[in-house]
DNA sequence: CCTGAAATTGTTAACGTAAACATCGGATCT
DNA sequence: AGATCCGATGTTTACGTTAACAATTTCAGG
C-alpha cells in the first residue's frame, strides 16, 4: 500500500480510499491510484482489515462429514447464502465423532477467524453437557435437540415422519415398519420416534425397529430381513439411500415394489426419482436449513441475540410410484 | 492480551511464549499466566496473528457446486487433509459458470484470507485466455486441461473409460454406446475422446453419443433412446447418476441388465453397489485428488514452486452383476 | 484581492501479535 | 569477591489498514 502511495504521488490513506471507493478523492487522483495499483498488483490485506474492523466476515462450519447429501447440500446452501452477505465460509471438518474431536474442533474454532459457527454434526454428543460451545462466540446447530441452550436451525423431521406414516395408512396398509438410522443420531431418534407416535395415536401396532446406519448397504440388510415377512407391506426408511438397498432386498426376494410391499424414503436426493420405482420420499428443504442458518448468525452478529429455541423448516410428501394400496 | 498480562503480572510478550508453547518461560509464571486466560477467556487474535506473520493458515476452494457426489467428496478429502497439515479451508462458490462470475470470484478470492486456492469448476472456462488466476497466488486446478498454464491435479480419465470400453469389449460384445455428460464438461469430454479412442483401435464402429447433463434424469432420456435399439448391448455411462436413470429406462421398456444390455458407469459413488443391479463402474479416488491438492499447495507455499503439468490419479474398473456377454 | 467555507489530501494513532533486542538476577568459575 | 555467563522476562518495533483529526488547496462571494 504504501508503494502504491509512493509510486501515484500520495498518501496512503488516500490509496485506502480509493480502495474502497469512499468519496472524497478527486477523479484525477483516483485515477493515478487506480493505476498504480494495477501496475504493482496491488491486493488489500485482509488480515490487516479483520485486524482493524474486528470482523473476518467469515463463517465456520462445524461437521463430520461431507459425505451425506444432506450435509453438503447445507453447506453449499449456507455458502451461497453467506456470499451474497459479503461472508465466506470456513469449513472445520472433525475426525471422529468422539468427545474429544469436538472439544478440539471447538477449541480451534474458537481461534478461528470466523464471526459466527454453524454446528451441524447431527449427533446426540451435543447434548451431554461435557461439551460446550466457546462463550461469546455467535453460533447456531443444525439438527440437535440443543434447543434450551443454543439457537437450533431444524428440519421438521417429526411432521415429515407423521406424513410418510398417514400416507402408508390412508392407502390401507394395516401398520407400518421402519427402518432407522443409527441411535447415536438424533435425527434418526426424531423420525422413529414419530413414527412411533403416529401409529399408536392411530391404534396399530408398532413393529420392531430394523437399525441401519445411514448406508445404503446396510438398508440393504434390513430391507432382507423384513422381506422374509409376509404381513410386512408397507415401510418408512429414515433416508433415502438405506431405501435404495431396501428396494434392492424386496426385489431380490422376489417381492415387487409397490404392488406387494410399499416403501418411503426420507429427505427426496436428486437419485430418489430415478430409483426403481421412483421413490416416494419425504422432501426436506436443505437451502432453506442453510438460509436460515446464515440468517440466524448475521442477525446474531448485529447485535440481536437469539436466544435458545428451535426454529423448524417444513417438510413435503412427494408421492412417486414406489406406495400403493396393499393387495387385498 | 494486554488484560492477561496485568491480570497475571507479567508482560505482553511472556502471555505470547505462553500461548505458543515457547520455551524459556518458568513453570510457576506458565501457570500464572494460564490461569489469567482461563479466567479472562482469552482467545488469540488470529487477524493479528496473520498479520504479523504474512500467512493465514487457510486454502481457499473455488467451485461451482457441491451437489455432485465427486466434488463434496473431493472437497471433504481437502479439508481433512489440509486440517492435519493446520490449514483450515474457505469455500468461495461461483453461481452460475458465467465468465464475468468467475471473474469475479477470483477477483474476491485474491483479497481472501488464504495462502492458496484449488479450482474445481470442470468446466472449459478456464481454457478460455480471458480468464487469468490472479498473478502471485498459489493455484491448483482440478479437471481441468489448464495443464500447460498450472498445476493441475485430475483423474486419470482417458484410462478409466479405456478400461470401461475394454471389459465391455473383452466380453464379447461387437461394439459400446456412450452416454456422455454435457458438451462444457472437460470431464465428459475427455471420457468420450477415451471411448472413442478405445473403439477405433479396437476397429470397431463408433455410434453416436447420446449426451445428458450429468443427471439421472437426463440418463433415463438417454437410456429411453438407447433402449428403442435392439442393436445396443452394451453402454458405456459418463457417470453413475446417470446411470441410474438410464437402468431405470431399460426396465421400462423391458430390456433386462446384465443379460439384454451391460452397463458401465463411472464415479464408483456409494450408492453404485445397491442400484438394479449392483452397478460395474469406474472408482475415482476423490480423497486422493483432495490430498494431492493440498500437498501440491503446500509445496508451494513453502517455495518449492511448482511449475505447469498434470498429476494423474489413477482409476480402477470395478466389476459387479451390472455387465455380462451378450446374448448370442 | 481578501475572507471563509468546502473540498481534498495528509498525519497520527490504534487494532493484537511476535521477532529482535535489551535488561535483570542469580549461578558458576577463577 | 569479582568477572562471566545464562536463563528468564521486559521493551521496542513492525506487520497493513483505516478512523479521526489536521492541514492544505480551491473557489465563491463580497
Amino acid at each position: 500500500m504504501a508503494d502504491v502511495a509512493k509510486l501515484a504521488g500520495v498518501s496512503s490513506q488516500t490509496v485506502s480510499r480509493v480502495a474502497n471507493g469512499q468519496p472524497g478523492v478527486v477523479e484525477s487522483t483516483r485515477e493515478h491510484v487506480l493505476a498504480a495499483m494495477r501496475e504493482l498488483g496491488y491486493r488489500p490485506n485482509s488480515a490487516a482489515r479483520s485486524l482493524r474492523y474486528g470482523r473476518f466476515n467469515t463463517l465456520g462450519v462445524i461437521l463430520f462429514s461431507l459425505a451425506s447429501t444432506g450435509n453438503s447440500r447445507t453447506v453449499e446452501a449456507i455458502a451461497v447464502h453467506a456470499a451474497t452477505e459479503g461472508y465466506a465460509i470456513t469449513l472445520i471438518p472433525v475426525g471422529a465423532p468422539t468427545q474429544d474431536n469436538v472439544l478440539g474442533a471447538f477449541t480451534r474454532m474458537g481461534e478461528l477467524a470466523v464471526d459466527g459457527i454453524v454446528v451441524i454434526l447431527e449427533v446426540q454428543l451435543l447434548d451431554s453437557s461435557t461439551v460446550h460451545l466457546p462463550p461469546g462466540v455467535h453460533v447456531v446447530v443444525v439438527d440437535s435437540d440443543a434447543g434450551d441452550r443454543y439457537p437450533v436451525v431444524d428440519t421438521d423431521q417429526a411432521d415429515g415422519a407423521r406424513q410418510a406414516v398417514q400416507h402408508l395408512l390412508d392407502l390401507g396398509h394395516r401398520t407400518v415398519w421402519h427402518v432407522s438410522g443409527p441411535a447415536e443420531s438424533f435425527s434418526a431418534e426424531r423420525r422413529a420416534r414419530a413414527w412411533r407416535t403416529a401409529l399408536e395415536q392411530a391404534g396399530r401396532d408398532v413393529p420392531a425397529i430394523e437399525r441401519g446406519d445411514w448406508s445404503a448397504d446396510s438398508g440393504y440388510h434390513a430391507g432382507l430381513r423384513l422381506a422374509d415377512r409376509p404381513e410386512c407391506t408397507a415401510i418408512f426408511v429414515a433416508n433415502d439411500q438405506m431405501a435404495l438397498g431396501v428396494l434392492r432386498a424386496l426385489q431380490e426376494r422376489g417381492r415387487r415394489v409397490p404392488q406387494d410391499v410399499s416403501v418411503v424414503g426420507f429427505d427426496d436426493i436428486a437419485d430418489a426419482a430415478s430409483y426403481l420405482p421412483p421413490l416416494t420420499t419425504v422432501h426436506q428443504d436443505f437451502a432453506g436449513i442453510g438460509k436460515r442458518c446464515v440468517e440466524s448468525l448475521l442477525r446474531q452478529i448485529h447485535d440481536e441475540p437469539a436466544g435458545p429455541g428451535t426454529d423448524l423448516v417444513p417438510t413435503m410428501l412427494v408421492v412417486r410410484d414406489s406406495t400403493a394400496p396393499p393387495a387385498s
